[in-house]
DNA sequence: CTGATTATTTGATCCGGATCAATAATATAG
DNA sequence: CTATATTATTGATCCGGATCAAATAATCAG
């Protein structure tokens, strides 16, 4: 069950079998429906998720009701709402199962304790931000320098498992464009 | 000279006196003219910089010879084109002083020995990293939830400073609009 | 101080993508 | 398998912000 996470960890830092074990012994499975909700906008942030199989959306519920999505989190990725985990303050988007999925998730009580308790977790930790941190600049980068087609087409180029995994109402939304203006630029017109 | 860094650091974590020293001495200051760039797209990423006094702006140069800022930093914030400086690649941005400004610099290889040798650095590291996610998640935010008008009423309201110091046109370039548009949406209508 | 450059404002027009609407195609539940 | 709901496509229209243009105001260099 903890395959792909140990090969996730020790791919990163070096660990002590003790340290690995202490640190997989924080993470506890999670198994979703397809289309579950398993974080609310407003609750306490309180899980990291690691995704073993199966799909995450995080995304912002605007005012008139309507979404905006932040990220998509395929297997063997790590996905929270890192700025409320951060502080352990309020959500302010939800995460949603886009597919039945099997999921790792660790408390984070726990997860900012083995920073005190497994010394290269901090080694983690800070690769784990300095991913976050361009993954996330990337995506600025691409809303202010390109326009929808553009976005599009690099989005194909750059992650085609995306566009062919998802339905095009969810690749539409992460593009920030409707499903129609995207079904428009798929059949080139 | 070292007086607003010395603040900002000790502000984060605690430092024994020659362990402070090692840290300041590992920064050089850097007088730029109004206007002057500092580090242009293409060179490596070598410096970080704290600014004393005045403003850098980060931004994209588009493929069409356009610009998007991605941020300003003023007085008391760090800046560098972090994505860059973490693996000491290629910068993907310019940044420019926008005002005469007095800045303090470290080097790349200085800033990140200084995890090995200054015990608290990893923590004040870690810091920097979740204050830099936490802001730049924020933008995403304001592109992927609010049109222009919105966006600049939540600038407005939340960095009053950057509305009131800075020139329209670099306001609207950060506001990804052009500066007719912000005109229009000062004027209200 | 003065001329030249740069920034701002305002107006007219244009255009990409949103919206609204109607089918058609798929997926899902029972 | 079938009925129902959801998603995708295509067309018509609309609208916010871009573009282009011109006049004014503000800055800056000498």
């Amino acid at each position: 069950m903890h395959e792909q996470l140990t090969k996730f960890i020790t791919d990163r830092i070096q660990l002590s079998e003790a340290d690995l074990q202490q640190v997989l012994s924080c993470f506890h499975l999670l198994i979703t429906k397809k289309n579950e909700i398993i974080g609310r906008t407003g609750e306490l942030s309180r899980r990291m998720f690691f995704v073993n199989k199966g799909c995450l959306r995080v995304y912002y519920i605007k005012p008139d009701g309507r979404e905006a999505t932040r990220r998509f989190a395929f297997e063997n990725s790590f996905s929270t709402s890192l700025a409320s985990f951060i502080g352990g303050t309020l959500l302010k988007e939800d995460t949603q199962a886009v597919e039945q999925s099997e999921l790792l998730y660790i408390h984070r009580e726990d997860f900012y304790s083995l920073l005190n308790t497994v010394p290269n977790w901090e080694k983690f930790y800070r690769g784990f931000l300095e991913h976050a941190y361009i993954i996330n600049t990337s995506r600025l980068e691409d809303f202010i320098t390109l326009n929808p087609r553009e976005r599009y087409q690099l989005l194909l180029k750059e992650n085609p498992q995306m566009v062919l995994r998802l339905p095009n109402k969810l690749v539409a939304n992460y593009l920030n464009i409707t499903q129609e203006a995207l079904s428009r630029i798929k059949s080139g017109s």
